[in-house]
DNA sequence: GTCGGCGGTTGAATCGTTTCATAATTACGT
DNA sequence: ACGTAATTATGAAACGATTCAACCGCCGAC
């Protein structure tokens, strides 16, 4: 099957220059002249040279692609950075290439470990847990890296980040804004730190807010069938203690609790109960009512992520950066002001 | 900062051996004494010796990598296909680095690109459109390649593809099975191959079975709000105009139609109305009746596609290959049998 | 007529591995 | 002890690009 590869001295040979020439016109086409360029040129895609990345690069010193690594490629907040990225390092001559540890340390340090070895030119991660050591280790052989969605609790590595705890401030500021006053918040264990963060801020906006209470109702799970039975229990009570405004830790439980509130009482969503959820997953605006919820700048996160890493590569002084963005409310139909009074 | 990186020699130099006999420690362990090859690795982690992989290609001439490009990684097919692809060349020493093309031919052509000056071991694509010109250009240049979830019309490149004509019968069959008989298929455009296919399945199916009829009913889009909306229009029909049974051409569509129907007109499914879709996304088993659809086997189409890859890979028969999977009914309530006749 | 300068071109050295023929060492049977 | 085989270790060559000092014409200045 087809000749051995193709080598640039292939390429010199055929056009009758030197092979310092040919990689010139592939690097620096200006110092070539034009008669002798075109005829490199011709010779390339007469032999359908394609260039040896790895010559390049062991030569070169470094690589022209940056490792991201995500904790779960089917969220649509990682594929969406895992694409925003991708864009912002082909502004600057960069590629991405993408793995996906899906939450598993051990595939994690695999492409740790990989990455590693192609001498990428930087790395992305949203780390499972905490892998300060490992991202020490690399620091020292010089891989640049930037943690996206997570920070440092050392502070030696810089990150890109969202405020949660601003996020979960401005879902029930909100609520209160739009007149309720019983608010619930529904969530998974506080023992995940972006759940905790939120129902900081969540008891924050109910502190500042007189005649304001805040509930909390523990889910089993981040997931729609957990918030369809957090939903039950909420519809199911009686008028006076039911809350008139839920706040979910995610969109998932957000939309399960419509689901009860809507199906299995006929509540109505958002006179009688107004609801917001977190991370503006597609389904929230196809949902039967529209859900207000909280999104995270993901492009912005992307765009910046990349800008830091190749600041860190460039520059190279030393400093760790931390970047936190806040989030923002997008208002739907879930949460509008009562039609009528109570 | 860190001091430029270490090498093998730097290695060799401190274990006091040869770099030959570092190579073997890392590459056959076994063909070096106990003693040497302990002194060699301790070397290695004192001075935190990370292979050079640029190096080790060049010489070696091909990598350890398999490249993977998919049309949308947010899509769930495409990222538990990554996952699997993944795990499947995990377990003969590969790992996959994945492209998202986005749906877009120029992103796609630049991920090809990267991939062939990388000197990947094969590729696995699921093209946006006919490349059949790139894929010949690839083959003579002796790169594998495998196309997912698509043919190839030309017949020359390998491909993994799932059945979906089978798919679409599969799914009316079922239908007309639990005892509907007036069935509508709902789909965007059938100049979509799949959607022209899924029909073409369901077209059969209600050939074969006396009594059945079908109407297809255009959709503006594959997605929740152009099924909710081709919902209302079927629930607002009279009752002897009405379908008994829909068939959407994804889990989208068929969420939207579900939602229009339950909200809008308080129909029953099943029992007014049973509802099948195609794709098993998530949502699917979390819907608010939750729903029978057609699943493709994803994990094993990765698997395979591996297979199928490292196959040509070796092998070299120079023959392509073209497997096609059948997909598989997941019953769920949205189909269930009526309670008592209509 | 000589010389400096300049746009183009050359080709050897280099990057860090793997590979492999060769050498060195050890083991073993007689 | 000695020859032979088996086991280990060695180090130079090779992979295919980039880089860079040197070189080559050629033009214009003096």
């Amino acid at each position: 099957m087809g000749t051995r590869a193709v080598s640039i001295k292939d390429v010199a040979d055929l056009a009758q220059v030197a092979v310092g020439t040919v990689s010139n016109v592939l690097n620096n086409p200006n110092r070539v002249a034009d008669r002798t360029r075109e005829r490199v040129l011709n010779a390339i895609s007469e032999l359908g040279f394609v260039r040896n990345d790895a010559a390049r690069q062991l030569r070169a010193g470094l690589s022209r692609t940056i490792g991201l690594i995500v904790l779960d490629v089917s969220n649509p907040f990682f594929s969406s950075l895992a694409r925003a990225a991708e864009e912002a390092a082909a502004e600057i001559g960069s590629t991405v290439v993408l793995g996906d540890s899906g939450s598993d340390r051990a595939r994690e340090a695999r492409y740790i470990d990989v990455f590693e070895e192609q001498r990428v030119k930087g790395m992305l991660i949203s780390p499972v847990g905490d892998i300060s050591d490992r991202m020490e280790t690399l620091r020292n052989h010089g891989v640049s890296v930037v943690l996206v969605d997570r920070v440092d609790p050392g502070r030696k590595i810089s990150s890109v980040s969202v405020d949660d705890v601003a996020g979960g401030y401005i879902a029930v500021k909100h609520l209160l804004d739009s007149g309720r006053r019983r608010i619930a918040f529904i969530g998974a264990s506080t023992e995940i730190q972006q759940v905790a963060d939120r129902l900081e801020g969540a008891l924050k906006a109910v502190a500042e807010h007189a005649g304001a209470e805040l509930e909390v109702i523990e889910a089993s799970a981040m997931t729609v069938l957990a918030g369809r039975s957090a939903g039950e229990t909420v519809a199911a009570r009686a008028e006076d203690r039911r809350p008139d405004g839920v706040f979910c830790a995610n969109d998932l439980l957000a939309i399960g609790v419509m689901q009860a509130v809507l199906m299995v009482r006929g509540l109505h969503i958002p006179d009688e109960l107004a609801l917001i959820g977190y991370d503006d997953i597609d389904f929230a605006q196809s949902a039967v009512v529209p859900l207000t919820t909280i999104r995270k700048p993901t492009e912005l996160m992307a765009r910046t992520a990349v800008d830091v890493l190749v600041g860190e590569i460039d520059g190279g002084d030393g400093e760790s950066r931390r970047v936190v963005f806040q989030p923002e409310l997008v208002e739907r139909e879930s949460t509008a002001t009562v039609r009528n009074g109570a």
